[in-house]
DNA sequence: TATTGTTATACTCTATAACTATA
DNA sequence: TATAGTTATAGAGTATAACAATA
C-alpha cells in the first residue's frame, strides 16, 4: 500500500498527462481525428471485431464508437460485414486504405515521440508504457465487479454517486505489430 | 535513445489512459467539473499568481484559461485581484472556500487511486508519477524552442504542420500540500 | 423481455480570431 | 506597437436516453 501522498500526486500527474495527448492528436493527419486513429489502431491491434467488443477496448458508451466508426466507414478504412452468427450486430474489418492509414499513423507517433523523448533511455520509455497499460488494467479490473462505485460524504460537498456503465477492457494481446 | 517500438507502444498506451483520466473525471463534486479543479489545484500548490501564468501551468490557451477562471470565481472558489504593477493584469488567489474545496478534491481522487491501486506496491506509484512528470517535461522542453514542429511529408498522407502557441510549462515546485 | 446498434441531444474541453484596455 | 485578458464561435469527444431490429 503505498503513500496517501503518492496517490494524489499521481493523480494530478495523470489530469496533466492531457496536455501531452493533445499534443500527440496535433501530429495526427487532419482527415484522421484522434477517435478515429483510435478505432484504427485497435482494429489493427486485435484483429476484427464487433462494435460492443469494440466500444469494450476503447473504453466508451457503445453510442460514442458508433459515430467514430460510422465516420471512419464513410472514409473507406473499415468494412462494416454481416455477422452471420447474429443478425444484429456487425463485423468491423479494415480495409487496405485503413490498414496504410494505421501505419501511416503509427509511423506519425512514433516520429513525435523519438523527436520529443530523444533523450530518454530505452529502459525509461518502456517502463512508462509498461506502468500505464497495467494502471489501465487495475481500473478496469474495478469497473469489471459492480461493487458500489463510491458513497463519497467526506465533508464540505454534497455526494456524488459515479455510475458508470462500461464494460470491462484489458488489453495486452497484440495480433498485429504495424511497419 | 529507445527502440522505435516502445515510443510507439508508448503513444497507444497514453491515448489509452484518457478512460483512466475520465474515470478520475467522474470522482469529483458535481459542481466543480475537471477544468474547474485543474486551476484549484494549480493554485494550491504553486499559490497566487496571474492569468497567463496559470496558463502556462495548465498547458491550455488563455482563452481557455480565461473561462475556467472565470467559472471559479462565480461560485466564490478564487478572488481576482487588481495587480498593482499591472492594471492589465488580474492576480488570482484561492478564498477559504476554494481552499476547502481543494481539500475535497484532494480527498476524492487519493480515494479513487488508493480503491483502484490497493495491490500497487508504493514504489510503483511513486514511479508512475515521476515518470508521468518526466514525461511532460520532455514535451514543455520542445514547446519552449520554437525550431519547426514539424514537417511531416512521410507517405501516404498530405502533411500537416502542427503549430501549437502555448508556452512552456514545468511544474516540480510544490508550494502547498493540502491535507 | 433482453441485447445490438443507431440517432438525437446536451455538456465539457479546447482552439482561433476579434476585441478592450493597458503598457 | 505589443501584451494581458475577455468574449464569440466552432470543433472534437463523451454521456444519456429514446428507438429499431433481432435474439
Amino acid at each position: 500500500m503505498a503513500e496517501q501522498t503518492y496517490y494524489g500526486e499521481l493523480a494530478r500527474q495523470l489530469s496533466a498527462v492531457g496536455a501531452v495527448r493533445r499534443e500527440l492528436t496535433r501530429s495526427l493527419p487532419p482527415e484522421c481525428a484522434g477517435a478515429s486513429a483510435g478505432v484504427l489502431s485497435l482494429l489493427a491491434r486485435h484483429g476484427e471485431m464487433r462494435m460492443s467488443r469494440l466500444a469494450e477496448l476503447l473504453a466508451v458508451d457503445m453510442s460514442v464508437t458508433s459515430r467514430h466508426v460510422a465516420h471512419v466507414a464513410d472514409r473507406g478504412w473499415i468494412d462494416r460485414l454481416p455477422d452471420p452468427a447474429d443478425k444484429r450486430s456487425r463485423i468491423l474489418r479494415l480495409t487496405p486504405t485503413g490498414l496504410a492509414m494505421v501505419d501511416e499513423l503509427h509511423r506519425r507517433s512514433t516520429r513525435m515521440m523519438t523527436d520529443r523523448l530523444n533523450d530518454w533511455p530505452a529502459e525509461e520509455v518502456a517502463e512508462l508504457a509498461r506502468l500505464l497499460a497495467r494502471l489501465r488494467e487495475s481500473f478496469d479490473d474495478c469497473r469489471a465487479d459492480p461493487r458500489a462505485p463510491y458513497s463519497e460524504d467526506t465533508t464540505s460537498t454534497t455526494g456524488t454517486t459515479g455510475t458508470t456503465g462500461i464494460a470491462r477492457t484489458t488489453d495486452t494481446t497484440p495480433t498485429r505489430t504495424p511497419a
